[in-house]
DNA sequence: CCGCGAGAATGAATCGATTCATTCCGCCGC
DNA sequence: GCGGCGGAATGAATCGATTCATTCTCGCGG
């Protein structure tokens, strides 16, 4: 009933074990005769190839880890589905890792992507994990930053102009008549979210009529928007913002529906919304939420190309910083009365 | 540079492999002197466990495979959230494969994990996967069918009643005033979808006055959905619906953006509208969108659950169908005038 | 008829962790 | 002082696919 191996296979087909193999992975070596037989043989037993022992001797997995921050976002989900087209292309496959902002799964995870000797990682990370890719490193994995640009050349990376982003975002509010800016988000730790953030200050800066307030926030999620959206809708008319940047669509969801839940405070009317990421629901929400997109998919897809080049390339590999530009896509949550 | 072995590490602390291996695995049964010797051996020569050798030798690996039909899907998200968490509970970790509803993704990803022989596999089926189960199963690889039910006694299963969620559904509908019932939704192959159907049926024969009529769409997505809905939204009204159940709520929300474009048709006024699944986004649609809640990460808990018991539970395993009851949760989008 | 070379097939060695039958060691009781 | 006992440590064997140096097989030219 055990699986039927390699050795099993060239017993009923009548040869060896090399000639096996090299049906498997150089048929064109193999006589067609003995290739049928091999074939057949293969069939009859159901044999499937053991990946472990495949990777054991091979030294090298078939398959590359992403570690993304929040799984339940619809931005990762169009990442990772990049991500799984490019190494498709490649052959291997992808383990998603979903650290929820929290630091200990994100070591877990790298934990696990270690002893299993993954092919590269792609990663979103949380704080520093600086010295746990080192290390990976150091034991021939090589990772790619993904979402996040580095100063560090020592990695690859693709991401967004975060702070381009943050500044298309604040002027947007600002050029719609808005003054009185607030940034939410958080924590503030996340890089994504200090540079969207740092954006907004330019661009306020810019003009030196706006002022930006920060709402710090200890996730990104809708729930935590919410939460924000309630303290907000409560402030008395003088003391609330006009104009809201938060820093991600689930974020802006949340403060959509928990500010215009009552009818005295209204997106667009009293405050202006912009999110960011672009993500499918934002179109469809309450009031159609302007946002910053980004080219999710292809993140996903260039970060495994990198990794590739990087895996394969030997010596010659340069770290590539590949930095996209984000877009501003206004939509009725931004609206002027005019 | 190579990574150490244990051969490595038994050298560098002057004990044997096999002490090694106790330490990894049995630390009790090693002498405090040694194991603090080999320990600080490991920590000095940076081991890390070969996953790839430790599961050839032991037969099985640490990891199960969970195939999803979207993982766009928030669903799903949470659905892997909890199975997530029942296996780290396990010491196990989760890959995720998305099959993208398409039948040759599925069947691919079912091989990799065959290949990588797993400890079982979730699967939410498209179509008719019982013969690659079999064989599976044959392979010493359980599977549990997720969010689907299954006649089938031979596999256990986690589903929610979805002829249930349907007739809630649609009565709810009827209930509202509505009797010109759309149901929207496809492929009809999946099962899901067509208890869906069932249950509206049921729920609309029940009450005379209310037709049902069905427009099946090719798949479960947002884009999908806006592209029914500027159907509907151009058809005169004498032959429009005035109650739409979708099959779920990615269908429901294009279907939402798509039919309050314009301020001829509006959801609810003309149309009640009613999605499935309750996802985070269903509160905050430009209308609150009425929908019918599953305990999603409740159902991946669960599942993963069931696995363990039958991968450890050795004869005396019964294949259990779990069954969850679904929940109505009526928002703005079927609110009457009244 | 023999020798040679190209191509096909062989099978032992290998990867690294785990297992388990065996050996080793120290100590107690008689 | 010696037999015996139990706990600790040992290390060869094992899992299954791959590799590669070696052997085998043919066909053809001389």
């Amino acid at each position: 009933m055990a699986s039927a191996s390699v050795r099993d296979v060239a017993a009923a087909a009548g040869v060896s074990v090399g000639t096996v193999s090299n049906v498997l992975n150089r048929p064109e070596k193999v006589t067609p005769g003995t290739l049928g037989r091999v074939q057949e043989a293969i069939e009859r037993l159901g044999f499937v190839r053991n990946d472990a022992a495949r990777q054991l001797r091979g030294g090298r997995s078939r398959s590359i880890g992403l570690i993304v921050l929040n799984a339940g976002n619809p931005f990762f989900a169009d990442l990772a589905r990049g991500a799984e087209e490019r190494a498709a292309e490649a052959g291997l496959s992808v383990l998603v890792g979903n650290s929820d902002e929290n630091a200990t799964r994100e070591a877990a995870y790298l934990d696990l992507f270690e002893q299993q000797r993954v092919r590269g990682v792609l990663i979103s990370p949380l704080g520093d994990t600086g010295p746990q890719l080192q290390r990976l490193r150091g034991r021939g994995i090589p990772s790619v930053l993904v979402d996040r640009q580095t100063e560090n050349s020592t990695f690859s990376s693709v991401a967004v102009d975060d702070v381009a982003g943050g500044y298309l975002a604040v002027s947007h509010l600002v050029a719609g008549g808005r003054s009185r800016i607030a940034f939410v988000g958080g924590p503030l730790v996340l890089r994504q979210v200090a540079d969207r953030l740092e954006g907004g200050y330019r661009a306020a800066a810019e003009r030196g009529s706006a002022t930006l307030e920060v709402i710090e926030t200890g996730s990104l999620t809708v729930t935590e928007g919410r939460a924000v959206g309630e303290r907000i809708r409560a402030l008395p008319p003088s003391e609330r913002p006009d104009g809201i940047f938060a820093a991600n669509d689930l974020l802006a969801m949340g403060l959509l529906q928990a500010l215009n839940m009552s009818g005295d405070v209204t997106v667009p009317r009293d405050i202006g919304l912009i999110g960011y990421d672009d993500i499918a629901f934002a179109s469809a929400a309450v009031v159609p939420l302007s946002s910053i997109k980004q080219p999710s998919a292809l993140i996903g897809y260039t970060a495994v190309d990198l990794l590739l080049q990087e895996s394969d390339g030997g010596d010659a590999f340069e770290h590539g910083q590949i930095v996209f530009q984000p877009e501003l896509v206004p939509r009725e949550s931004t609206a002027t009365g005019a």
